[in-house]
DNA sequence: TGCGTGACTAGCC
DNA sequence: AGGCTAGCCACGC
């Protein structure tokens, strides 16, 4: 298939089962180019305002909520986390390795 | 065709 | 321990 990098973000991000979070390193590495975190971060903010993608459930390596910045609200994103049952403090993810999901 | 951009990551001071 | 800098790759203009 000739999927762009953006279109395998998007297929991976949609692929996040309800309650788990992953970070762009591993969809990253999961695409081949474990370099390229920042690509995901960048195809998911594009991705966000077309496709129905739950970019709330992607964080950086540390857990921090980085891309919060870039929804509407200023805890929109956090909301939604701890909607599906996860702990959020200081921006940051609690328990990460326990809803941590990787591809 | 080429340069700038960016929701990252890892290393250095 | 905490903060800053450099490197990285794909997309848009």
């Amino acid at each position: 298939m000739e999927q762009s990098f953006y279109q395998k973000v998007y297929e991976i991000t949609k692929q996040i089962p309800f309650g788990k979070v992953t970070t762009y390193g591993a969809i990253a590495n999961k695409l081949g180019s474990p370099q390229s975190a920042r690509l995901v971060g960048y195809a998911l903010n594009a991705s966000k305002k077309a496709e129905d993608i739950p970019a709330h459930r992607v964080v950086n390596r540390k857990g921090l909520l980085t891309g919060k910045i870039h929804f509407d609200g200023t805890n929109l994103m956090q909301q939604l986390l701890e909607s599906e049952g996860i702990t959020i403090k200081n921006n940051q993810i609690q328990n990460l390795e326990n809803h941590l999901w990787i591809p």
